[in-house]
DNA sequence: TAAATGCATTGATGTCGATCAAAGCCCGGA
DNA sequence: TCCGGGCTTTGATCGACATCAATGCATTTA
């Protein structure tokens, strides 16, 4: 069992999910090559422009997907129309709610996404077969509790400016991961509302805190999307940790 | 496999757990007799006053625990000394981070509570052993998700009116889970402070709201702790889901 | 019983972020 | 190039909740 899992993490040569076509990342690292196998047959990776809905109603309600690339949003409205964005996936993400039909949740693809999904069923039943996988997912949903509860510190206890901050530091450490330097460059995945929507806050709110941002210095915007950091430090300041 | 866990579950003999004297119910469900009974070797119960730490700094940052009674809560810091409750803990809920130290997390008991403590050793190896364990683990985990969801939705988008009735409805169902009926009756088992950094507002603004809803007859408090709630359904539309 | 202590309530005032209302900017299509 | 629509910014005003400051009410201690 531990010789598999050796061989899909350490070999040299990339292993590649024949559905994905991609190297193995996620959930899917926790499979052995027999199960990828069957996966495989029943996977169906998916192109998916901005603002399509991945999860609720629609389509996948009823499969689990591996997000490939793109920023998915996590989102719950009320009876009125206020709605807040309870989370962000990124690649290598697992998507879908195991053990429960109505996710109460709509997921929704924030930037244009490609995804690979399978039905329910199957990978259902190579939970019950792979303690694996069921603990890759454990570890995955812990990931996302601590995120979810970080972020309720910034919803419930932070100011406005902070919360602007906090978000920009967000995207930053998630859109290039492996850089731990001083700077960051990085183009926002979400429009102003989705922001918003993210940090409890109006549209208006929000844009007046990233134009204070550029006056003050701490940011510079071009286009309205694309951000650089010329000193995270600075940043992580004022989001107040 | 499966034989064992029917006869945990569904004996018509009450099964107790040698350390906590208590009927199974939450994380030990989940493990067979065997495994009980080396674990009631190395498990502690004990009692805990109101305000004491069990996690973070303290004794218990390396053992996991049962919560047997009582109620346990969860707070974030700032730097500054802002605080937010990041999460309720009720009996059979299971208490402590796997898988990681630090858990940037303080809890607190905010009532009497007491706990069925293991040392995390112990636990941890059972739970490579056992895919049961790690499998009501992920299904907590995902249920603590599910709730610290909903919550971020109260935090972000709901007024301070929306927000108390959601808190009170909260303890409500948690008090009495087996009341479905029209009414309920409980004792709140926080502070004002602490329900104020549940909810994101003031001590102020709580106690406002509170004497708001007594006097629209919505609910009646007596010794400022025992609340009772005549019409359920008039809580609900208020709490605005 | 009185005093002290810790919560909770209530009132007066202030402020941060929401709301309402106009421009401005960017991009695609004719 | 001009027009149109969608996003974003900016400004003026408003209101919900925070802050500051007493006061009230239990429970504990002497």
């Amino acid at each position: 069992m531990d010789a598999i899992r050796k061989d899909i993490h350490n070999s040299d040569v990339p292993v590649l999910c024949k559905a994905c076509e991609a190297r193995h990342r996620g959930v899917c690292g926790a499979l052995s090559p027999s199960q990828l196998q069957s996966l495989s047959k029943s996977a169906s990776r998916k192109k998916l422009g901005s603002g399509t809905e991945l999860m609720g109603e629609s389509l996948t309600a009823s499969s689990y997907s591996n997000i490939i690339g793109g920023v998915v949003k996590l989102v719950k409205m009320l009876a009125d129309g206020r709605q807040q964005i309870v989370g962000l996936q990124f690649a290598p993400d697992f998507l879908g709610r195991p053990f429960k039909n109505e996710s109460a949740l709509t997921a929704e693809a924030a930037t244009d996404v490609s995804v690979c999904s399978f039905p329910r069923p199957v990978i259902e039943k190579m939970m019950s077969e792979s303690p694996e996988l069921e603990h890759k997912l454990l570890e995955q949903t812990l990931k996302e509790l601590d995120e979810a509860r970080d972020w309720m510190v910034t919803l419930g206890r932070k100011t406005a400016a902070e919360k602007v901050a906090s978000f920009l530091l967000l995207i930053a450490t998630n859109s290039d991961p492996e850089n731990d330097g001083e700077s960051a460059e990085f183009d926002l995945p979400l429009t102003r509302a989705d922001i918003a929507d993210f940090l409890g806050l109006t549209i208006e709110t929000v844009s007046r805190q990233l134009t204070k941002l550029r006056k003050e210095g701490v940011i510079e915007v071009r286009n309205n999307r694309h951000v650089s950091v010329p000193h995270l430090e600075r940043l992580a300041d004022i989001a107040g940790f």
